[in-house]
DNA sequence: ATGGGGATGTGGCAAATTGTCGCACTTGCT
DNA sequence: AGCAAGTGCGACAATTTGCCACATCCCCAT
């Protein structure tokens, strides 16, 4: 195990961070939270931490802007990118700005914890390509189109053609795993 | 520019290697074509390409575990994934294995050259314009797999994560209409 | 401030879709 | 011949929908 246990979460959602930091710190981290990227650095520098989870989108600025400049602060940083909708540029685009991995919320701590240790060995298993199953299709897809319409779930569902009711049903559960 | 315009284009698809062959081609690209791994690799080693466009589902091997291979040959290799469908995690895999970018067939020779030049990134699946139905999405889906699994119903089914039934039903209930 | 026009969250209920068995049949392989 | 796998279909239960009816909110123009 390494020198220390830092672990920083960056969210606008304070809510979020309180659980997640609970959780966390329930699982032996030394959690450190910041509501925006000021507050991310600040908290980088002084604690220089081990891992941290990011939000994609902040209020003002976004994620992806902020990860590099942890990075520069700590090259040995592993950040997780948390994204509330599913998109293939910005994961491609994170990935190579450096971040470890990269989640949909909503994502359990589970599944935040096994996206950290899960990089350990990327080829030695054996990778194929699986076409996704029609349910982590269907989430991904509305949470594009969810995105698209910033987060309006009445315009969503009429795009998709499919009931207001039914979506927001549908929003409720838990996005499902590849 | 470089000192070779070697382009390697791996993919088992025939067809598909001849056409992107020729466009390659005729923007001045000397093309390498492989229908496997091996075949690859040897291309490889002996022009050493600048950049490769690999498929992602090769026959028996997968592109994912070619990639580091490709790239132990020659590490400045730029290598631009192939794949028949959307999915961020193995769009996270390749990045992390090393790819360039990652491109969702079908793609055009400019989205293929515009992945290579250009660090922005080509909206990876091609939405945003008019968000397809859900249904459709799923409809277009399971046209791909089944035509992938060589119409086999069952092996479809297990591979989209629904019940063979439930399968069966649907495409008897939509024979190939739009 | 007052009243649309939208959006959102819920509950309830009928209608439709799925999940699960089972069974008969065909194919390809040994 | 016998086995493994795939296919088509009927029946029935378990879920998931579509749809309606509110009750709130919020924003904006009157």
């Amino acid at each position: 195990m390494p020198d220390n246990h830092y672990l920083l979460i960056v969210d606008d959602d304070a809510t979020f961070t309180r659980i997640l930091g609970r959780a966390m710190t329930r699982r032996s981290y030394q959690v450190l939270t910041a509501g925006n990227a000021a507050e991310a650095l600040d908290l980088c520098r002084q604690y220089n931490p081990r891992r941290a989870v990011v939000d994609l989108k902040l209020e003002s600025e976004s994620g992806l802007h902020l990860l590099p400049q942890l990075i520069r602060i700590n090259p040995q940083l592993e950040v997780l990118i948390l994204t509330g909708y599913s998109s293939i540029s910005t994961a491609v685009e994170a990935i190579k700005l450096g971040a470890l991995n990269y989640l949909c919320k909503p994502a359990s701590v589970e599944d935040i914890l096994a996206a950290f240790d899960t990089d350990a060995i990327p080829e030695a298993t054996g990778i194929s390509e699986d076409p996704p199953s029609v349910e982590r299709l269907e989430w991904e897809h509305i949470q594009r189109v969810l995105a698209e319409n910033a987060g309006n779930i009445s315009a969503t569902a009429r795009r998709l053609g499919m009931h207001r009711r039914t979506l927001q049903r549908k929003l409720q559960k838990r996005p499902v795993k590849q």
